[in-house]
DNA sequence: GCCAACGTTGGC
DNA sequence: GCCAACGTTGGC
């Protein structure tokens, strides 16, 4: 029954085990009426580009492939449509935020976990029970000055953006503050 | 091409 | 459930 559940909880609470609530649990609170949030997805410019994401009908594309559960937890559970997305190019000669796209669709089953043939195929994904995500987005506005990860580690009120402290991460979450600075920063 | 920083896997 | 081995990402 229910009841015990409950009891055990209470106690192993006030240690705070669990990780000092995670600086990213912003991103999963629930919202206020309204509220947009902030987002940062990476590509290698080689692999599909900004401009590639230009010349897509609708300038829009399913963000497919990811295979990391923080990326995919965050694309998942949090992203809305209406949210903004800074997009990063990575690998390149100046690792850079290029441009800014938009949510249009929330997430729905990556099919290409499914298909053999893929490159993202993944045998332990189910299509009852999909394991990975994809959203769709759309670009908005390219930079005319992207905002290279040089720059960006410059800043001390930069310093905590998931960008630099997740390694690797090819979805995280951005802070208001944050987008408010790099789009300041890519008018020049 | 090197390597740091992660994430995942699998043996125990 | 621990942890070593391995794989991947991505800056430099």
């Amino acid at each position: 029954m229910p009841a015990k559940k409950k009891t055990a909880k209470k106690t192993s609470k006030k240690t705070t085990k669990k990780k000092s609530a995670g600086p990213w649990d912003a991103a999963f609170a629930p919202r206020a009426p309204g509220e947009a949030r902030y987002w940062l997805v990476k590509s290698e410019p080689e692999v599909f580009s900004f401009d590639d994401l230009l010349h897509k009908h609708n300038k829009t594309t399913h963000w497919n492939g990811i295979r990391n559960f923080a990326a995919r937890n965050f694309m998942r559970d949090a992203m809305r449509v209406g949210d903004r997305v800074f997009y990063y190019h990575s690998g390149s000669d100046a690792p850079s935020i290029v441009g800014i796209c938009e949510v249009v669709r929330e997430a729905y089953p990556d099919d290409s976990a499914f298909d053999s043939a893929s490159e993202g195929y993944d045998p332990k994904s189910d299509r009852s029970k999909p394991t990975w995500y994809m959203v769709d987005l759309r670009a908005v506005a390219q930079f005319t000055h992207p905002v290279t990860l040089a720059q960006i580690k410059e800043r001390k009120d930069l310093k905590d953006m998931a960008l630099l402290r997740i390694g690797r991460l090819s979805v995280s979450p951005v802070r208001p503050s944050e987008w408010a600075a790099i789009t300041r920063m890519a008018e020049g």
